[in-house]
DNA sequence: GCAGTCATGTGAATTTTTTAACAAGACAGA
DNA sequence: TCTGTCTTGTTAAAAAATTCACATGACTGC
């Protein structure tokens, strides 16, 4: 099929689709049918071979899905088939969380260099990495190939964060803070709150309630 | 309006709109128009009003809405006008990220005990809060009226952790481990993971490359 | 090699969500 | 009090996403 263009929610629902697909494959799974997966990740089952049609036919009728192959297929298409350079910036409380995190790495994104303004910060040593200060984003970013932004600052300070990683000539950006940002409309930005969640678990509850 | 059923998307889209709010409250804003926050949300001003209209009649025609009435409104509609007390599993990486992220309590979920399984952190006193075995969870939800499960352990021991949970009577669960779990359909359950996002990033930039 | 079973890929039908359009209400100024 | 300007709440139209249904291809066992 092979369509121009891709719902939102689709990508949302592949990488459910990958992180249900490579506990399977750990299990010991080789193949799955569309229905098995549809019930590991309660949707339904045509949703996920539209989802599939958007890239390509990955499965064989009658058989199912090569869970290795269907990994590949989906990082193939998602543009995740190799590793995206990632810029750190605040190393705050949540920043050093995320640098202590090593499944980034595994999972195709590096964060290769981390950045704050506070002075107490600069210099010092964090996972391998210096601490630097924002201002040398714009020369290190073409030098090491950042092509994501991170920011881990203080809602108030991620406007500024932004503008850096946007002198810097960097390719996109996911925002930690609870704050709006503005930038260039072709750079996407995503906003990470899990707030988002919690209002959401809390609103369910409510309504089962009343 | 009032209506049964409100789209997931809405939800999500009055977590943005909260945050927009209070950030133009502490600017000095006191009213503020739907086309206004629409452009600060980057959604529709139609959207803006339904999404509203679904929970009741917010603002004044020709005027605007009252920004800080509006925030009340949008947190009563969610059942976020109150404490919902949270308990944590898994002390790790995250979950001390969490647990120092007083924002939690700010906006209205506390953390009020945390459960890790290694003998080397049990008992340790962490942010006010004794670390325990999950074990207590049963005896412990119903004293501290614990309705909000927080999980944050590897992958592999989230369905422990969400089995704990469910015995003790929890009433949603929040899983920031990449994987899924299996509980009684009654209880909501949220997902969280980083990577979701990070993917969005990466497809939108190789997108635009093509 | 044929029959039976299974599961994909896809066009059509349905449902849901988003956007547009406008009538009705609120306020300011004269 | 009346007029003109705004902006909401809501209905109707449009667009998008999801689900259904089935023809088509693949594999198994006889
Ligand atoms: N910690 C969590 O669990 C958590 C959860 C959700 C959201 N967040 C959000 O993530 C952000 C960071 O949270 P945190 O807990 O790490 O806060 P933090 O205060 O511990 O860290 C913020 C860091 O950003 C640095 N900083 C400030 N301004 C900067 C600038 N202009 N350039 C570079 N660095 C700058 C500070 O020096 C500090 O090190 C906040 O916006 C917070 O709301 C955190
Ligand atoms: N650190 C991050 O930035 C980050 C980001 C995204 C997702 N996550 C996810 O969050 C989870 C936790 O990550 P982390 O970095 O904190 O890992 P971690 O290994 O630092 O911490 C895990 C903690 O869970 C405890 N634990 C294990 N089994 C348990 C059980 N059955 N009951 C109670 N506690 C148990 C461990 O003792 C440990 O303290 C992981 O699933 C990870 O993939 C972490």
């Amino acid at each position: 099929m092979k369509s121009e263009h891709i719902p939102k929610a689709t990508i949302g629902r592949l990488a459910v689709y990958i992180q249900v697909l490579e506990n399977l494959l750990r299990d010991g799974n080789d193949v799955i049918s569309s229905e098995k997966l549809a019930q590991a990740c309660s949707v339904n089952s045509s949703q996920i071979r539209k989802d599939l049609a958007y890239f390509g036919e990955f499965g064989v009728r009658g058989v199912g899905y090569y869970v290795q192959e269907l990994i590949t297929s989906i990082k193939q298409s998602l543009g995740i088939d190799r590793v995206w350079k990632c810029a750190l910036i605040g190393v705050g409380n949540m920043g050093s969380a995320l640098l202590r995190h090593h499944d980034f790495e595994r999972r195709g994104f590096k964060i290769c260099a981390a950045f704050d303004c506070d002075p107490d910060k600069i210099g010092l040593e964090f996972e391998g990495m210096e601490i630097v200060c924002p201002t040398h984003l714009r020369e290190q970013a073409p030098e090491l190939n950042l092509e994501i932004g991170i920011i881990a600052t203080p809602p108030d300070r991620a406007q500024r964060a932004a503008n850096h990683l946007v002198d810097a000539n960097i390719r996109g950006i996911i925002n930690f803070a609870p704050s709006r940002i503005n930038v260039p409309k072709h750079i996407p930005v995503e906003y990470v709150d899990f707030f988002d969640h919690l209002y959401a678990i809390a609103f369910q509850i409510t309504l089962g309630n009343d």
